[in-house]
DNA sequence: CGGATTAATGCGGAACCCGTAATAAAGCGG
DNA sequence: CCGCTTTATTACGGGTTCCGCATTAATCCG
């Protein structure tokens, strides 16, 4: 926690005025007066210096007041065109990228189908490179405009530093990749975990909307696991984002394939599948990258071998979501990903295993849903990473109070 | 996170100079300007203003510095008869009663070998009512002076609430505690878990002193856990401590007994043990409650059964160690208990498996450690935990700034 | 006994929040 | 059409805070 100043306290107060703002859409000030509990005269000071950087805009159509007596209030929104952000997600088998305006609408998109799994870092660099580089040109903005550049991948990363310390789309460890990144393009760059993008997504538009407290558990080609944990994105200490592969699901005595990331990944369960699945046709799917529809299409049929695989990944994703209920108590946890579906034996195991597992204090502390985000809605959650940034979040930027 | 005002500008600095006297006192103005990067002036008006509230106390005696030049420093240092407050700490077997002072130097204490594992809340109670007017009376001091009283205690705590959801200790769930006591004595009361209290003596005058993060494990009648997360203790939604027992260690697929308090609390070793060492002198040891002992001392002799039992127990505590360790990344992990010792068949099988299961990635980030701690030393974390929030931290007291 | 040196503190300036009062911009009723 | 009412916003003054600068305080040194 930083000392305070006069200057923190109005950093502060100004972010409250703009998530106030972002939050809840063209708004008047008496209503941001009332929501912050700041006076109205001071919502009024800092309204107007926002105004005067051009960070918010008013809005004077769509007065829809109940009692429409008195003077009119002018209702002020983000100012779309204040910034331009880019999101990018990275994972196995594709890169996203996203170009957003001030409210994270997406101004353009570009999907590059790219295998990507342990490359060297320069090339994914190269890659991400081009990639954003033809993205905003695709929209006509210049990359001098761009305030600020964030990529989400999977595996374990330290957001404060920029360092990926392990990922499944590297080969090397303790990546550098948001300096590497900013050296090529001469933007702020930073990273994250992905699942802690996709919850800032879900947090700001998506099924958590204003939920403090929230689980994000997205099962793709690697797992992914993003903490909202009072209103903040939860990370260890050092700003080390957990990997929900690296949680465990064996009991102690065995020390092998004990990692959730073993059991339960799309990966870990087309190589199981793809051991056990040996007529030729479906090796060829399998080559082709179409294993997983093949999967699941034979559990749908009742295939018994498919529906066990899928149950058994089912059964150690329950079991690693309950010790996160037990740990973090949210009052929701999402779950994301194709193996995601109602009826599926993979989410009917999952849930059936929490429910068994929960000790009953802590039972019906936690809804369960299933919510389908595109990588679109990823790399979006990239962008308001960056977002969050510009308006100013003053916590983020503190230290140490007390040198040793 | 509140919204800023004067007021709570001057909290955070005031907090921020009581931390520093607290942390490094006795210690001069100057020092604590450099410390806090508060301006000499800011700090003088102050240190003024706790004089004069009588918090801290000059001392004049003791000028140490390198170069006996200038105007010697004078230091301060808390006050310790500013305040005098209660910690409580419940195990099932025992309540400790601790009195302290300002500085959280103990000026009496009590120890009630009670057993009360499911006891109802109006006994238990009735019990600390009595060992809290005992204690005081007994360092001759009215409890009209005390300022605060906090209870540590085992399960699942909200603290917040002031509510135990659910306790070895209580037969009932959802007791709320912190206002039957505060009823009953009529003095501020709160709860937390003990876990929770420990940590928090360890980081103002244990094995993690000044350290942001750690965990503290302690393996005794039960399981307790606590998390210190970047300087604060940590719990979750809504205030909910998380209790160590609730963790799970048991792969899916198997819904019974797979608790952690199940097989690796002193109260599931002695049952498992108790149900092994048949011969008629052994049974009376455990009706003796002096089970636990003859275990150690069987292990010791090299027992194939006793051994078997702590090394499971001792690799289902790594695990769930492994786990936290994924998640927090914190850089230092402390082991209490009677169990845990240098050696011992439990410990090492814990620290083996921690080594084996963690990934590659987080190899290096915590340190083991083990701490002998007393219950003295539990009930002075709830004395501090009280004393903290006498000293002012503005943070425990923001509400949401956005009401919805 | 007068510098030199370091510690602590007035003093004035600047920034901030807030309460009150004034102003702005509508609708309503005569 | 015009004044009155109502509601939103802003100007103004007061109070608090932190900080930089200069001053005072307290010691040692020669």
């Amino acid at each position: 926690m930083k000392t305070a100043d006069p200057e923190l306290m109005r950093a502060i107060n100004r972010f409250h005025v703009m998530d106030a703002v972002r939050r809840f859409g063209p708004i008047a000030r008496v209503e941001i007066s009332t929501r912050t509990e700041l006076s109205p005269t001071t919502v009024s000071a800092i309204t107007a210096a926002l105004l005067e950087d051009g960070l918010i805009v008013p809005r004077q159509m769509g007065d829809l007041r109940d009692a429409a007596r008195g003077r009119p209030r002018v209702l002020l929104e983000l100012n779309p065109e204040a910034a331009q952000v880019v999101g990018v997600k990275l994972a196995p088998d594709r890169i996203t990228v996203v170009l957003t305006n001030f409210r994270a609408d997406v101004l353009a998109q570009l999907a590059l189908p790219i295998r990507l799994s342990r490359q060297a870092a320069a090339v994914v660099a190269d890659l991400v490179e081009d990639g954003i580089r033809q993205c905003v040109a695709d929209a006509g903005c210049p990359l001098e405009n761009v305030r600020g550049i964030c990529v989400g991948l999977p595996g374990v990363v330290e957001h404060g530093a920029g360092i990926c310390r392990q990922s499944p789309v590297f080969t090397e460890s303790d990546v550098p990749f948001a300096t590497e990144l900013s050296r090529r393009l001469q933007r702020p760059v930073s990273i994250d975990s992905d699942a802690n993008l996709v919850a800032l997504a879900e947090s700001w538009f998506g099924a958590a909307r204003g939920l403090d407290d929230f689980l994000v558990v997205s099962v793709e080609h690697s797992l992914g696991l993003g903490i909202m944990h009072k209103g903040e994105l939860f990370r260890g200490a050092g700003g080390l984002s957990p990997d929900l592969g690296d949680m465990l699901v064996r009991p102690a005595g065995r020390t092998d394939g004990t990692r959730l990331a073993d059991i339960a990944s799309e990966a870990a369960l087309l190589i199981e599948a793809q051991a056990v699945l040996t007529a030729p046709e479906d090796q060829q799917l399998f080559r082709a990258g179409r294993g997983l529809g093949r999967v699941l299409a034979l559990a749908e049929a009742g295939d018994a071998r498919m529906t066990g695989l899928l149950g058994e990944a089912g059964e150690a994703l329950g079991f690693a979501i309950a010790n996160l209920i037990a740990l973090f108590a949210p009052p929701k946890v999402i779950l994301a990903g194709a193996l995601i579906q109602e009826g599926a034996p993979l989410l009917d195991a999952l849930l059936r295993t929490v429910a068994a597992l929960l000790p009953p204090s802590l039972a019906g502390v936690a809804e369960i849903v299933t919510h389908r985000s595109t990588d679109t809605i990823w790399a979006r959650g990239a962008a308001a990473m960056t977002l969050q940034e510009l308006y100013g979040a003053p916590w983020n930027t503190t230290g140490p109070a007390l040198r040793a």
